[in-house]
DNA sequence: TCAAAAGTGTTAAGTTTACACCCATGA
DNA sequence: TCATGGGTGTAAACTTAACACTTTTGA
């Protein structure tokens, strides 16, 4: 085969970042990892990895998270590129980050010990690998945009939840107080809320009841707004 | 030097692919040229090239914009990543798309000849070389998603503009009809669209006040809802 | 004189915000 | 019995949406 236009062109490696996104105790976390390789192994980042020849980039990018959280029917969204010359000092990598939003309760225990992962608070980073901190930010940004949009959030909660942890979820998300009744009214004029017959009785000793988000009635009126 | 953990991993040729918006009697426009290399030399599609060995991919961007354009000032964002395998007929290219926002009467009409390049109507592109049609529908979800928040629009438009002018650019932005008298009431609760005492008499007998919008006002108070 | 675009305010509807007390229960 | 979180409504402020006529002037 004759040489292509493009092989006079550079290659480069392309890497993908995950910004695993957790819920837990009022908290909105990330999934960080011990580096596992040189150079700067041992540093906090971001779950990675570089893509494969025949192996489309959002692929990479299920493959890595399902690596780290034996999970592989995840919300995700890509965030964006990075590319500066110098963003990684091992060797020129272009990656492209995507967050994915996830039920922390799926993710067993061992995983993340194999992995040298935990669930860090979003408040509370450490300092990390290359530009890491700042594909969190840009994934962070990127949903608060889509939360008071779309119905995303519930990706975070386990399927059956109580208002306050919606609540709490929103207020982490978004960095801010919200009314509880005010909050608590527009859920109620969301028809795909909707209550369960189920209580929780683990935060309060009144009880409280779960609701559900229901994708059947919002895909017949998929209008959100919280 | 010994070899880097890396170099084991594959490494893949890296574009940048540029969405050229601009704005000219009440249309929105992009910016298109004849493919100039094989495969598929001669189609219609986005202006790109590729990312060079020490450049960092937004540098690319910029270089590959100023190339047609000739301009180097110019508001641009990165729309996001292309990774799919196949994306891309002639080998394996990944792909990163941004958008540009530029004054189109600053743009001679002899660089645009250089590079068989024109500008068509948004709403009437032709069939269009690989994915870069999904490439201008996410610029452009993104540049509506900002254009009532951040005063990015008048970088479409000449330094001095008419209110109509204004309006029909957001109309063609967004997609839909805007009432005029709510629009200039919007218009005019912003301090940093300044009336000047220019008169255009271009569009209308009776002429019409231009405006600009001073950079200087808004970092004082940078707040845009339109 | 008339066609064509510029310019100008008011009202109703809808949305958002602020705000405080009673309820149910387990310890 | 009391401490804890769950649950509930109303009114004022603000924002958005709908709507039609007068002005200017060059052809």
């Amino acid at each position: 085969m004759a040489p292509s236009y493009y092989s006079q062109y550079p290659k480069f490696h392309v890497a993908v970042d995950c910004i695993i996104f957790g819920f837990e105790q009022g908290q909105l976390k990330v999934l960080l990892q011990k580096r596992p390789f040189e150079p700067r192994q041992g540093e906090w980042s971001l779950m990675g990895g570089f893509v494969r020849r025949d192996e489309d980039v959002e692929a990479a990018a299920s493959r890595v998270l399902q690596q780290l959280t034996g999970l592989h029917d995840i919300y995700m969204k890509q965030v964006g590129a990075y590319g500066s010359v110098n963003r990684d000092s091992g060797d020129r990598v272009i990656s492209i980050a995507y967050f994915a939003l996830i039920n922390i309760e799926r993710v067993s225990a061992d995983l993340n010990h194999e992995y040298s992962a935990y669930w860090e608070d979003m408040n509370n980073l450490p300092p990390l690998l290359f530009d890491h901190k700042e594909m969190i930010q840009g994934a962070l940004k990127k949903l608060r945009s889509m939360i008071n949009r779309l119905p995303v959030g519930f990706q975070l909660l386990p399927p059956r939840f109580t208002l306050t942890q919606l609540q709490l979820l929103y207020e982490a998300i978004l960095g801010e107080k919200i009314d509880k009744r005010n909050f608590r009214k527009k859920v109620g004029e969301m028809s795909f809320i909707q209550k369960t017959d189920g209580i929780d009785k683990l935060t309060s000793k009144r009880g409280a009841a779960l609701y559900q988000f229901d994708s059947e009635s919002y895909r017949h009126e998929p209008i959100f707004r919280l």
